[in-house]
DNA sequence: GTAGGGTTAG
């Protein structure tokens, strides 16, 4: 296509005319020829800094920022001096690469220029230090701004947020003088990145109650705190408020779809979206995979991940975190142990060392204590805590002391500041009749100060969440949700022990009136 | 020209 057009365009005759010529170069770019692109540019004897600069922008908004790079050190090489333009470009070329040191030189090239720094230019190195992780000089940066627009203050926002400062962030967001969508979308998708997602369903009422209209990525984000938080109802509020007002089903809005479901535990709803999906990539295919995973649905989320190789997608890290964990639940010791040899060998991709605790987790639910403790041993650069935590709880589960203590040692040699290693070990030895052990760790716990942070869990009815901590007895129907829990546990007491009973028979209408 | 989003073990 794009050379068909250059073709004609070449035929219609345009040698000499800088003007045609860079209009040709900024017409390809903005179709995303930028090969096409870049052929006009590089054959050209009359290109001048416009063309420089619409090659670099080009490739920075297509998220080419190496060859941006590339093409601005040419364009060094031959001596054409930057303008603001190219600044702009390169700078966002910093933010996508990550790379400080050459952003701090751009801005530092331009400020001893004497050179008037203008708002986009000022936004532009805003952004690329807060992508940079530099929030003091992205601060210093917005103070002195005398003339601010909606963009200068959402990069500061966005900024905050991603770094988890949310208090910073939002008091930026109400000191606004005038706010659109995109500031409350990044407040939200902050909320929801830090896990605060009741806090991000909070601002997703107010603006509602405010009358501000949510788009697509407005409910991409309240959808993952819905997935985050198991908010079943809200999320299907969410679903309907789609459909209703005609949003436009983009391939990450039915992805948060999926996921919505799938973490909520409606495997039926989460296939049927993923079915309906005119479109699907390999975050969609990773998350429904994650959801036969989560379902303890082995064989399906193995089907899926062939279907989705088959459909010509390359699965990723987390697509293979799926799969591992699905053959983890499922059991699937030989599967498990081919897909964790396929992902290196067979796709290319380096094992984290989230593949490999769960890995250890497979293995070591199997009761394959060896295997999983030789794994361990094998991980390059040594294992980190997950993994041999992953190898702990297996220890713990069939009984092995000896090993288990090993991998108890090494996790507080790693991580000296979490508690649960030391009550979890202080139980195991309770278990196996070593009180004086057990006494030793937990006279360790206190020397070094530690106290057992409660876990927290969440629930939500009718579309409120309620939150309770380790003998939580603050709900009203506390003694209720106790009596409940104490029949639900007798009931799986039972059906451990006699795991063919008769469930039907077994159940007690009252517990569930009780729920 | 500069801004917001989806998948990550137990």
């Amino acid at each position: 296509m794009g050379q068909e057009i250059l073709v004609h365009v070449l035929r219609i005759g345009y040698d000499g005319d800088v003007f045609v010529h860079n209009a040709v170069i900024h017409f390809l770019v903005s179709c995303g020829f930028l090969e096409d692109a870049y052929k006009v540019f590089d054959d050209s004897s009359v290109r001048d800094l416009v063309s420089w600069n619409s090659m670099i922008n080009g490739y920075v908004r297509s998220g080419r920022s190496r060859e941006a790079l590339m093409v601005f050190e040419k364009m060094k090489m031959e001596s054409v001096e930057p303008d603001e333009v190219t600044i702009i470009g390169m700078v966002g070329a910093c933010a996508q690469l990550e790379d400080l040191e050459l952003g701090r030189k751009l801005h530092r090239y331009f400020r001893d220029k004497c050179l008037y720094f203008s708002i986009p230019l000022c936004n532009a190195l805003m952004d690329m230090y807060m992508k940079n992780g530099s929030l003091n000089e992205a601060k210093a940066l917005f103070d002195r701004m005398d003339e601010r627009t909606v963009v200068s203050w959402t990069i500061m926002i966005s900024g905050f947020a991603k770094f988890g400062c949310l208090d910073e962030a939002r008091r930026l967001f109400n000191e606004m003088p005038e706010k659109d969508i995109v500031q409350w979308n990044a407040l939200i998708g902050g909320y929801v990145q830090a896990k605060r997602s009741k806090e991000a369903l909070v601002l997703f009422q107010e603006m509602q109650t405010m009358n501000i209209k949510p788009d697509e990525v407005t409910m991409v984000s309240s959808l993952s705190a819905c997935a985050q938080l198991g908010a079943l109802d809200i999320g299907i509020w969410l679903h309907h408020y789609i459909k209703k007002h005609k949003l436009c089903l983009t391939v990450s809005l039915g992805t948060a779809l999926v996921d919505m479901y799938a973490k909520c535990g409606n495997i039926e709803k989460t296939l049927q979206v993923f079915h309906e999906m005119p479109i699907r990539n390999s975050l969609t295919w990773t998350a429904a995979i994650g959801a036969f995973a989560h379902h303890g649905n082995g064989h399906d989320a193995l089907s899926y991940f062939l279907k989705m190789v088959d459909s010509g997608l390359r699965p990723d890290d987390v697509t293979f975190l799926g799969v591992l964990s699905a053959c983890c639940h499922g059991g699937l010791v030989e599967e498990g142990r081919k897909f964790f040899a396929q992902m290196s060998k067979k796709f290319k991709i380096p094992p984290k060392s989230k593949h490999y605790s769960c890995m250890v987790d497979l293995l070591g639910r199997a009761g394959l204590l060896q295997e999983a403790y030789e794994l361990v041993r094998g991980v390059p650069n040594e294992a980190d805590a997950s993994v041999w935590g992953a190898l702990f709880f297996a220890c713990r589960v069939h009984r092995n002391i000896e090993m288990g203590e090993k991998a108890a040692l090494k996790l507080l040699e790693l991580d000296p500041g979490d508690s649960g290693t030391y009550v979890l070990l202080a139980n195991m030895y309770v278990e196996a009749t070593m009180q004086h052990k057990a006494r030793d760790v937990r006279k360790m716990m206190g020397e070094r100060g530690l106290q057992k942070t409660p876990g927290c869990s969440s629930v939500e009815v009718n579309g409120n969440i309620f939150e309770f901590i380790v003998r939580d007895k603050t709900h009203f129907q506390s003694d209720q949700i106790y009596e409940c829990l104490i029949q639900l546990t007798r009931h799986m007491e039972i059906v451990e022990y006699f795991p063919y009973i008769r469930y039907d028979l077994l159940c007690d209408s009252d517990v569930y009136s009780a729920m």
